[in-house]
RNA sequence: GCCUCCGUAGCUCAGUGGAUGAGAGCAGCGGGUUUCUACCCCGUCGGUCGCAGGUUCGAGUCCUGCCGGGGGCGCCA
């Protein structure tokens, strides 16, 4: 006979929402029983075949020497779920199939509606986390690269910033280096009021391009560039000038995308390549003092473990070059040395594309090497595959340039706008362009960050602004439609919140099953800083509701059903708005 | 050459070591609803999960080796 202590069983655990985690807590104890005291997982899985499955009964009997199906027999007849399941049997080797009492979920629910947080718990260990998103360069382009970064990073923000950890944005602007000697001498050239203007236009390839080519084709220019190069690293107050103008028209112009985009980064995230170059010096002579650095074909390299060139011979993190000049590894070994020490980092996160993932291992294990980035410090490249045109290349304009991110935005407002036309004639045309907003962004960064971020991704106009399948319109309008009821019927969301839902139809249990799984599916997101996951849930949500929109008629319904039917469509709207939140897409109530 | 990532339906993609029913959307075909806005539902078509071994009670999932594709591999950032 097995006996399990109440005690073992903490009620905050036990009121978690999710059915399933709920479940898996329960059955801890009792596996460890069985176990001789050790912790055993449960294993407890979603069922196709039930609302539940549990699995631990075969790892552990297969652990015990024991007969499968009669551990899982032992678990039915302890008890245990009695409370919870409506229906239990063993099945297959050992498999348990668990369907949770309507009584058992209507009382999870019960609980989250209630909830302003819909469930989810804040972190039990809240943390500084750093994030590195976005990073554009000084006097360039933003372009699709940057969209991904800086979507996946917003992305990111929000789900730690809900779970209470301290977020600190960090924008690793590209403001520094040998190209801002040719980009200073070209602004003098034209005169700073022609390149503020163009540059407002935010016409920055062709300014950077004009001093590239300028560069290749004069001499003459390439020694004022290189001098300037000096001036500039020495310190000279004149030149600093010009540059902090560059670097200010740049960060504008920066700023109106990321309004228009609807991502979180300020001014006050800014910290460019520029802020790390004066803590270079002592990073290197800590480096020198920890005995790490060694010289080779005349550089100051650092040797980390594990990696090597194409030679065979182990690969360098170079420190300093031949000529005495820092390189970006070191700005990058400062960085993180700044955002541990001064900024008390717990959690660095770098979203940087996945070719820089060699350099930023390597980065990583010279500060584990120099005790800078000491467990339980993490430091993650959080990387992500490249956005493919319809050839599947890499994605270009007709002109074979990389393409603008600032005029992708506008054609995916504009091409929203003509669908809400097409499809809702009666809104207003403020409204419209107001929704074409949401929806033409909201789908553009969906298709960004529904699939899975370290694989390359095609990018399809139709596709991703289509009102079907897995795309931001579809999840948007599930919303909206829910809105639109409420509207019609002019009843005020507020007034049916927190009235008791009743679970009757399959349909209305499957909708709250999926809701009560809401703070798991944020933790499986965050586990693995994988977007896509969180957009998997939000998709499979709305799906969840369409098919109970279909089914259940709401405002047809007889009371108690009507109210109860209502409930379960607010905290629906709810749960929906507040995942797209988190995703960096609003949701409108018409569209 | 070495390292690394990717390879799942015609297309775009999901898939926590769990059931010889590997899913979704789109596209195709056939039907049903057409009511609270564009939806949804059912059926059908379509897969040697790149290939071959191995580990395991159980592998799309873990390991090894191949094949194909992308990326990286010293003084740019």
């Amino acid at each position: 006979m097995v006996r399990v202590r109440a005690a073992c069983i903490g009620h905050n655990r036990w009121r978690m929402s999710d059915p399933l985690a709920s479940l898996s807590t329960l059955l801890e104890p009792l596996f460890a029983n069985f176990n001789g005291g050790v912790p055993a997982d449960p294993t407890v899985r979603p069922s196709d075949r039930a609302d539940a499955q549990i699995n631990g009964a075969l790892a552990l009997a297969k652990r015990l020497g024991e007969n499968p199906r009669d551990l899982a027999q032992q678990v039915l007849e302890s008890g245990i779920l009695t409370d919870v399941a409506a229906d239990a049997e063993v099945a297959g080797p050992g498999f348990i199939n668990v369907t949770f009492s309507s009584s058992f979920l209507e009382s999870q629910l019960a609980a989250v509606v209630k909830d302003k947080r819909l469930g989810v718990a804040i972190a039990a260990e809240p943390k500084i986390v750093v994030v590195d998103y976005s990073a554009p360069n000084v006097a360039k382009e933003m372009h699709v690269g940057h969209l991904r970064s800086t979507v996946i990073g917003d992305s990111l923000v929000r789900l730690h910033e809900f779970l209470g950890h301290t977020v600190i944005r960090e924008n690793h602007i590209g403001d520094w280096g040998r190209p801002f000697g040719m980009l200073i001498e070209h602004l003098l050239d034209l005169g700073e009021d022609v390149v503020s203007d163009g540059l407002s236009q935010g016409d920055l390839d062709g300014f950077y391009k004009q001093a590239n080519t300028k560069f290749k084709d004069s001499e003459e220019f390439q020694d004022r560039a290189r001098d300037r190069v000096v001036l500039l690293q020495g310190g000279d107050e004149a030149t600093l000038v010009l540059w902090r103008r560059l670097v200010e028209m740049s960060n504008s112009y920066f700023q109106r995308v990321y309004t228009k985009l609807d991502v979180l980064l300020t001014d006050d995230d800014l910290a460019g390549e520029s802020r790390y170059q004066p803590l270079m010096e002592g990073v290197y002579a800590r480096l020198d003092s920890a005995g790490l650095l060694r010289e080779d074909a005349g550089a100051m390299v650092v040797f980390p473990p594990g990696f090597k060139n194409r030679d065979g011979a182990p690969l360098p993190m170079i420190a300093k070059s031949q000529t005495g000049a820092f390189m970006y590894a070191t700005s990058d070994l400062a960085c993180v040395v700044d955002r541990v020490e001064r900024l008390d980092a717990d959690l660095m996160l770098y979203v940087i594309g996945t070719p820089q993932a060699q350099h930023l291992q390597m980065v990583f294990e010279v500060c584990r090497m120099a005790g800078w980035l000491v467990e339980p410090t993490k430091a993650v490249h959080v990387g992500f595959g490249n956005v493919l045109g319809a050839d599947r290349k890499m994605m270009r304009s007709r002109a074979g340039d990389s393409v603008k991110l600032a005029d992708l935005l506008d054609e995916a407002v504009e091409r929203a706008e003509v669908a809400i036309a097409e499809k809702n004639p009666d809104i207003g045309h403020e409204e419209r362009l107001v929704v074409a907003n949401m929806v033409g962004i909201g789908a553009l960064k969906y298709s960004d960050l529904s699939t899975e971020r370290i694989k390359d991704y095609v990018f399809d106009w139709d596709r991703m602004l289509a009102f079907e399948g897995n795309t931001g319109p579809y999840l948007q309008y599930a919303h909206a439609r829910i809105c639109s009821i409420f509207r019609r019927a002019r009843i005020d969301r507020a007034s049916v919140r927190s009235e008791h839902i009743i679970l009757n139809q399959p349909q209305e249990r499957g909708l709250a099953m999926r809701l009560l799984a809401y703070p798991s599916a944020i933790a499986t997101t965050l586990d693995s800083f994988s977007p896509h996951k969180l957009c998997t849930y939000v998709y499979e949500l709305a799906s969840d509701f369409s098919s109970f929109y279909q089914e259940c008629p709401i405002l047809k319904s007889p009371e108690p059903m009507r109210t109860s039917r209502l409930a379960l469509a607010d905290f629906t709207a709810q749960v929906l708005e507040h995942s797209l939140g988190l995703l960096g897409i609003t949701a409108p109530e018409q569209m």
